[in-house]
DNA sequence: CATGAATGAGCTTTCATTCAT
DNA sequence: CATGAATGAAAGCTCATTCAT
């Protein structure tokens, strides 16, 4: 799955071929159809762990541990670098996937969810009067478009994470969805 | 190249087969061939379109009718709108596949110089002292990355585009920008 | 068919296009179809009209201009030369093509009719007596083949045509055949 | 291999396809690409091979187990004999594409070594004095052309292979090249 | 009468999948 | 349980042939 997950992030599904996954993972290509019973099994498996990951990375118990919105904020923020940090390819993965002709049910429930849970924390966050009234969805778009188009510039060598360029990143992003 | 470019934007460059694009196109799959070489040759070919397309779009005189950055900054926003309305399919393929490993170097060059012209509009802006001075990479990432996603999800259904939706988007990616 | 004949000496009847033919002929693909059914008529009507160009070459009256079988077998060399001298490409051809596939029943009879000729040639021979009792087509891929091969070779430039070459080899074959 | 060189032998390198070869030696057409990169591979590959077993079907040690000449001569034709006998195809298959467009330089080689081969034992025998002085080349157009054209009409069944027939090739082939 | 754009049958090649080892 | 050789369906691509101009 690990093979995988680069490869898909990559070159993207269709442009990954089992062999090449096989390869890269070192194991033979029939080991992979002893896993999952198919490529699109496999895409859907892989999808669904990604997105739970990242859902279990957001789940962070110490958000809840300060009233204060914009440190709320910042824990998020936090949670999405760090799962940025330690699964770029499975940020990138998931987005340029989530829409994908091949993804099942399952897969597309399972993202709704993790969707769902973007949009809890912004509608609190405006029921709480600090972030603005605007469309949730819209909101997302911007929070979460711009941190991806982020790491995709950090992951091909564009921009280099550095504490200051995360910190930045996130002050601007407050500043597009709070009140002003 | 319409054609291409739909199924593309959907299914990616794998995903989509030549006798897809002729079915769609109406035309036999040998037709294709009597205007590109070949299939790399075809997505390389319409991705430098698009960018052209979006380059030129971008180009509009009236940015330089005002001195306010701010409304400048409406100019620019109105024709990624404009751009987005006319070509969401040749928004979300250059999105896509602008690192992609079929495309070749003048595609890459092509696309470079798109970014260039939006980094100048935003060098431009914090030499006037009204963006903030941040890594301009980074101030893309955050304006465009949202545009991106949200017409993503507009294209998808889950947002309507509506002139408020616009205009909140478009304050919201000022104010994140913007020295407050 | 100048054109096709060149090609078709060259690369084979199947590793020739119809295009290629077209463009070499400096006409357009579908004017060919204006003067043969298909790719196959053409074959078969350039390969029985260079027979032919042969058959009349061989048939030069001066051959029973002398009784003397070396003499007639003299004139008939200098013919063979003759041809090959002013039609490589036919001789290659009609050597490369004379089993194909896609030969048609008259293309066959008429090649059957050019061995015909030289039989009798070497039967007359035999009947003299001057030229060894064996079978007569043995005798012919012994000269022929001879011939043919010479010609290939002069034609690729391992071999220079000059008078005296071709005397020489003139001479091995009039030994080869001739009763010692 | 052995499949494609009976095709490619009776129907040329374009006349046969992939899918062609693969019936004929019952295996599947993908089958085939895990041997070879690709059809022109395959065509190379075995004509190599084919030279080779040819070069080495040569190789004759007895040849130098007597002096004589004519007895040296006997052993090399009995040797080319016995190599048509056991490779009508390859024979065939390799005069038919010896000098072909898709020949890589590996191929072209080999078949140079070949003539070597063939060129030094003619040269000797012009040494020793018993073979005319005559441009070497000629001289294997020849015998060579005279046994392949042979060989061919043998295999078309316009010939019946007998040990007179090969004997009275043998002496026709030898006088042919001889001081008389 | 000449043309060459258009076509689709069929070619070369790839690859998801199976299965004997 | 792991493997990778074998497979054939389907991809990318070519080219003989047609036909509107």
């Amino acid at each position: 799955m690990k093979a995988a997950l680069v490869l898909f992030a990559e070159r993207g599904y269709d442009g990954t071929t089992v062999p090449m996954i096989a390869e890269s993972a070192k194991v033979g290509a029939g080991t992979i159809y002893r896993y999952f019973a198919n490529k699109e099994s496999l895409v859907n498996g892989l999808f669904q762990h990604c997105v739970q990951v990242f859902s279990d990375t957001l789940k962070y118990e110490a958000i809840h541990s300060t009233p204060d919105i914009r440190e709320q904020f910042h824990y998020i923020f936090q949670r999405l670098v760090k799962f940025a940090d330690n699964n770029v390819n499975a940020l990138l993965f998931i987005e340029s996937h989530n829409s994908a002709y091949y993804l099942d049910d399952r897969s597309k429930q399972v993202f709704d969810e993790l969707l769902g849970t973007f949009r809890q924390v912004l509608e609190n966050g405006k029921k709480v009067g600090v972030i603005k009234e605007f469309n949730t969805d819209a909101l997302i778009a911007i929070v979460y478009g711009s941190f991806v188009l982020l790491f995709k510039l950090i992951k091909s060598g564009v921009l280099t994470e550095t504490p200051d360029l995360l910190e930045g990143v996130e002050e601007s992003c407050w500043n597009a969805i709070r009140i002003l």
